[in-house]
RNA sequence: CGGGACGUGGCGCAGCAUGGUAGCGCGCUUGCUUCGGGAGCAAGAGGUCCCCGGUUCGAAUCCGGGCGUCCCGACCA
């Protein structure tokens, strides 16, 4: 490709909009550009390596035996109602009406549409396993788009299914996609990560999150150094015993104190010279429209999803929606401002944390402005309902498996398996005939993987302060040819030989022709991250040489101009283009 | 949805407090020069100052109401 004619609008000021490296770099290179609020257009060179990423995947899925399909993006109300999606989705899933006023929605996902399919056409046990994939623009209305690709409401994802007739060979499909994505992730040269995840909205009974390890990541991991254990946080488990119920003896007398003006731990912990791991925290959920109250140590941070599935699964509750309380709600629990409740004398069901049940004279909220109490104890002061692990795990916290101090890191997700179990086959009928004769729903698995994402985190975990620096599987191009000179006419003939030489050879190639200084050739090539660089000068040119150049390496090479190509070729295969 | 910031040529910004008819850098066009890390000189083109309404002789600037984008949080995969 011709730089003189490419489509390459790069920049050299970083945009106002973004905020983080990925999103910068890809904007300044040339790669997107935003439309509107996490909605973007791919640019040739962004659209090469999304190209670049795809075919990566379906070579790993095609491996893997799924087989590529191709869903609409449009779907209708009905199938979702069927799964009961269209009332637990939300405001994420975007509904519109057709001229005739029937309901739709753009697929956020494709469950739906996938066991509506197969419903259809699967009959007999003999047809299975079965294992469809698709790569599709998804859409989901988030409520807050942010770093660029890394959460767009419209993105690219690859989704596969699968269908088994038993749990041994649902398993085993879960297994397969599991050991492709780790290869997937491989190939793409990640830094990465499978956890223990939440199973959220998609639901069913396991699922791992493929996390690619960064500091801007939006996920928080916790990974065990010692067995290997890693999970997502909000999946993270905690030891659920060995906690100890303080003495009777030990217990001492209740008290109010005057703490004005102080509504945050840290703030009651310097006002009353205590520790934060002496005060508990009282957080006061709305679940639907019934109140509880959740209590954790001080220093600790609640877990909803924890917390939701305590109330669900130990409680017994039904519910849709759970929420912190807002301020007004909280005032009308406890007749005080946010920063002051307490579960003495509280009016609604009180469950805390295992770590709150050693704990003795501690410091809580007074339910009224400007007062705490201090040496309040659960059980002597108020009742609890029940305790378990509610608890965000954190640095240093026990490992479940095997007791270690976890560590904690940051990641993005870009990938996460579903063991479905037979959420959809069931709510949508799809079923097969076993060797018996008998009607058996499918078991389920769902895959997706965040094609554009992963555009997105191979530039945040591979730049520097000039640009981007491709692994050469998903680089736009392979190499970048510059002649330095655009007035020597040896350079540019140079330049056009070695060009032409690397495209029979099969390189991708592309050639700085442009009327440029040099300088702006070099930083443009530095910004949109081409792995090799060849830069062809007169002053080289009077050895017979040019200088070939690695983007991920500092310093370059002279050599021949005869010999360039053949090293370049070498090179590009090494690196596994 | 709660909190905050911003909206001015393609991009990045100044101007706004104290109203007087829009400016800087980059980019773009033309010419000449230049050619090893975003070249120099000269001459140009390009703007509904987010939108609507109000105040005023006069609004980018003041007031009211919208819309949009970004950040933090909530939410979510």
């Amino acid at each position: 490709m011709r730089l003189s004619r490419m489509f390459m609008p790069t920049r050299k000021e970083d945009p106002a909009d973004a905020e983080i490296a990925s999103h910068k770099l890809l904007i300044r290179g040339g790669y997107v550009r935003q439309l509107t609020r996490g909605i973007y257009t791919f640019l040739p060179l962004g659209w090469k390596s999304v190209k670049k990423i795809q075919r990566i995947v379906r070579e790993e899925m095609d491996a893997a035996g799924a087989q590529e399909i191709l869903m609409p993006g449009v779907q209708p109300s009905e199938l979702w109602q069927e799964s009961g999606r269209w009332d637990d989705y939300g405001p994420e899933l975007l509904r519109f009406e057709d001229r005739k006023g029937g309901e739709f929605c753009l697929g956020p996902t494709h469950e739906e549409v996938i066991t509506d399919l197969v419903r259809g056409e699967l009959n007999s046990y003999k047809q299975l396993p079965l294992n469809l994939y698709q790569i599709q623009t998804k859409f989901r209305d988030e409520p807050r788009a942010r770093f660029g690709l890394l959460r767009g409401r419209e993105f690219i994802m690859k989704d596969a299914y699968s269908f088994d007739l038993d749990e041994e060979g649902a398993e085993a499909s879960y297994e397969q996609m599991y050991e492709a994505y780790g290869r997937i992730c491989d190939r793409l040269g990640f830094d990465w990560s499978a956890v223990e995840a939440d199973t959220g909205a998609i639901g069913g009974e396991k699922s791992h999150e493929f996390q690619v390890v960064t500091d801007t990541g939006e996920d928080k991991l916790v990974s065990c150094p010692d067995c290997g254990y890693a999970a997502n946080i909000e999946k993270a488990q905690l030891p659920a015993d060995g906690f100890e119920a303080p003495e009777a003896g030990d217990l001492e007398s209740m008290e109010t104190v005057e703490t004005p003006g102080k509504t945050t731990i840290g703030e009651v912990c310097d006002f009353l010279g205590v520790e934060p791991t002496d005060c508990v925290k009282t957080l006061l959920y709305e679940v639907d429209d019934q109140a509880v109250a959740v209590l954790v140590r001080g220093d600790h941070a609640a877990n909803d999803i924890k917390v939701r599935d305590f109330l669900r699964d130990q409680v017994g509750m039904e519910f849709a929606t759970l929420e912190m309380a807002d301020d007004g709600t909280v005032y009308d629990l406890t007749g005080a401002s946010v920063g002051y409740a307490g579960p003495v004398g509280l009016d609604v069901p009180v469950y805390a944390d295992n770590a709150v049940r050693e704990m003795a004279n501690f410091v809580v909220g007074a339910n009224a402005d400007d007062t705490h109490r201090r040496n309040v104890n659960w059980e002597r002061d108020f009742d609890v309902e029940g305790f378990a692990d509610l608890r965000e795990a954190e640095a240093g916290d026990p490992c479940p498996e095997c007791g270690t101090a976890l560590e904690t890191s940051r990641g993005i997700e870009v990938g996460h398996v579903f063991y479905l179990g037979t959420k959809y086959s069931d709510a949508m009928g799809a079923s097969v005939q076993t060797d018996e004769g008998v009607d058996q729903s499918l078991i389920m698995g769902c895959y997706g993987m965040g094609i554009t994402r992963i555009l997105a985190a191979v530039a945040e975990q591979n730049h520097d302060e000039h640009g981007l620096i491709w692994p050469m599987p998903i680089a736009p191009y392979h190499a970048t040819v510059l002649p330095l000179q655009m007035n020597s006419d040896e350079v540019v003939e140079t330049g056009e030989e070695i060009y032409e030489e690397l495209q029979e050879a099969g390189v991708e190639v592309m050639i700085d022709d442009r009327d440029e200084g040099v300088g702006a050739k070099f930083k443009d090539a530095d910004l949109i991250g081409i792995p090799v660089r060849v830069a062809i000068g007169t002053r080289g040119l009077e050895d017979g040489n040019v200088e070939l150049k690695l983007r991920e390496e500092d310093d370059d090479e002279l050599v021949p101009v005869d010999e360039v190509a053949d090293r370049i070729v070498e090179i590009v295969e090494e690196r596994g283009a």
